[in-house]
DNA sequence: ATGCGTTATATATTTAAAAAAATAACGATA
DNA sequence: TATCGTTATTTTTTTAAATATATAACGCAT
């Protein structure tokens, strides 16, 4: 009889105004932006559609009234896009929270006995 | 200007080898399921399908390797279930935990700066 | 002017999840 | 044996979410 693994899991999200705007998923694109300076090109990186990754921007400047991203049509390469440092500090601030999460959570498994 | 409100939102589930099995919905769902001693009842007070309540009822005995629901079908009123002691140990555990994140996050709310 | 890759946006299609509906079985009771 | 409300299960329908597709605009370069 082999004892089985349990394991607490949690997603963490911030909602402004009572609007869900940055969890794991939007954390993500915009570190992909930034990388690829394009939000097309990072959405494809995280096999999301561009609409998507669009209106998580869109959503995200919107909301918290700052420019997260900047974006660019036309010129050389087509255009472009990338974020700025509140962004920065966002991705910055959602990482290090989530880490204090995960320890909080790893802690609290060994309480847990079924 | 009005200052936009900031908040933490977070889920909390356990996953037993791998499979997703206790969160918000089965834990409201075992305590209805107590407080009616009936599986059918306690769904259709949290607006759940009884198929979806059956399956989480039938996920949760299957993996845990308990009866965290017992039923009979049949007899005097069609029959019923109730549940375990170890369901009431695991609803105790749950909410107690969710109760200390709660406090994790409204602590840590406050750092979050936009 | 034409081509390029991007942003921006709307529309259509597909997929997945949830709910609803239908059916059978169960066992006490009348 | 007919009735009852429940559990148990399958099938159908609805709803929501995600993806895919299509189109225009933009501005630099050739």
């Amino acid at each position: 009889m082999k004892k089985s693994t349990v394991k607490l899991k949690s997603k963490l999200w911030i909602e402004i105004n009572g609007i869900k705007c940055f969890g794991p998923g939007p954390c993500t694109l915009l570190e992909l932006i930034e990388e690829t300076g394009s939000i097309s090109q990072a959405a494809k990186k995280m096999n999301m559609s561009y609409k998507k990754a669009w209106e998580i921007v869109s959503r995200l400047n919107d909301v918290t009234g700052h420019q997260f991203v900047l974006s660019n049509t036309g010129g050389e390469h087509g255009g472009g896009s990338h974020i700025s440092d509140k962004a920065k500090e966002m991705i910055r601030n959602y990482q290090h929270l989530q880490e204090r999460l995960q320890g909080f959570l790893e802690r609290e498994e060994g309480f847990i006995d079924i």
